[in-house]
DNA sequence: CTCATTGGATGTTTCCAGTCATATAATAAC
DNA sequence: GTTATTATATGACTGGAAACATCCAATGAG
């Protein structure tokens, strides 16, 4: 071996980093092998050295971005009580830095339509990544019985999604502030109203 | 005038109408001048006798999409006693048939992600059209006070679209027919604990 | 010294928005 | 009813952008 053996492992990850972003701003199209390659700093040669072909790249991107959101979610678990995970994750989630910065942000309310139409291979990893993340607010953040908790969490999940969406149409001024908010409120009165916890009523801003 | 006098009008909206299932199917991207021409039965040079340029189109076409949701969402509206019409409209847009066939339904759940990154005028014009579809929901749809019927118009709207982007990554199977269940249960049984005072039966579990 | 990795250059294909001279078809004028 | 008029449609053409993929010389780690 020449070169440290991380090293091609890093080059890796730093090409599907980068990718993840550009997917989630500019779209499942929205960027090519040659630019992609030139904002990680190689020359567009070496890529398929790292991949077998575009959609490899793009199923591999579509799995990290979502690790990522599932990985922070995770952490939101680990370092908040149970009966305020879902105002913890609420709060991270419908805000106007996520809306505002959809490369660092949640795939799906991104690329969720794009994958949709995917081949059925992408989709369906992009799938089994979307079911994990309704297993782990299941039963990571909501604080109800398990009877109800996988569709609460769809739920939940859909509304989060659609909030930041529609709020993503409506620009960044008042209109769309006034959707983040009132996704929050409905998200957390949902909760609030089903099992005995109490209030968590945010201000809107 | 030769040609009948309609006759320009009418093959102005058959254009702008194949345009707006094809936008909904394959994306903003997802169709060009030659193809659309041919598939409207036309050659695709006289597209520019219609518009300005290809994004006069996508504009237009937007637009009529969500003019056709609104006006259908008004008939549902007509057609419904007031404390019946959520029911209506969510099973109407909650069903295998909406997600099955982008083409035909809403254009915020297969367009909305892509909207958001289209120029400032697109993304406008269609910004316009979500706040008369809340305004819809408001006014015509929920029934509850005007007090809270705006913020609970862009929840219920939220999680409507918000499930139906979910669903269609799930595909078409056992997953994606439950999150439609879980948005539809959802919406309903928002609406039914706000009108109630209250919180209503604070069940301890 | 050796050779896997890199990166610059290039090939080739595909595609697309937009233009224009020409043909067609329907109405208005006579 | 015939002709003149003109809006609409045709289809080939353009110029260029962008994309995926491959090749090979140079590099630098071991």
């Amino acid at each position: 071996m020449r070169y440290s053996k991380e090293h091609k492992a890093e080059t890796h990850e730093r090409i599907v980093k980068q990718a993840s972003v550009r997917l989630r701003e500019r779209g499942a199209h929205g960027i090519g092998v040659a630019d992609l390659m030139k904002e990680v700093g190689l020359t567009h040669g070496g890529f398929y050295a790292h991949f077998d072909s575009r959609e490899a790249l793009v199923i591999e991107a579509f799995n990290y971005a979502m690790d990522r959101g599932n990985e922070r979610w995770r952490k939101i678990a680990e370092d908040t009580p149970p009966e305020k995970r879902l105002a913890a994750l609420v709060d991270s989630y419908l805000t106007t830095t996520h809306r505002d910065d959809p490369g660092r942000g949640c795939a799906v309310p991104s690329l969720g339509a794009e994958i949709a139409r995917e081949s059925p291979k992408t989709r369906k990893a992009f799938a089994a990544k979307l079911e994990r993340m309704i297993d782990m607010i299941a039963g990571q953040i909501l604080d109800v019985p398990p009877r109800t908790a996988r569709k609460q969490a769809m739920a939940t999940l859909a509304t989060m999604m659609g909030t930041v969406v529609m709020a993503r149409i409506a620009g960044n001024g008042e209109f769309s502030d006034e959707i983040l908010a009132a996704g929050r409120d409905a998200v957390l009165s949902r909760a609030a109203a089903k099992p005995a916890v109490k209030k968590a009523r945010p201000k809107a801003h």
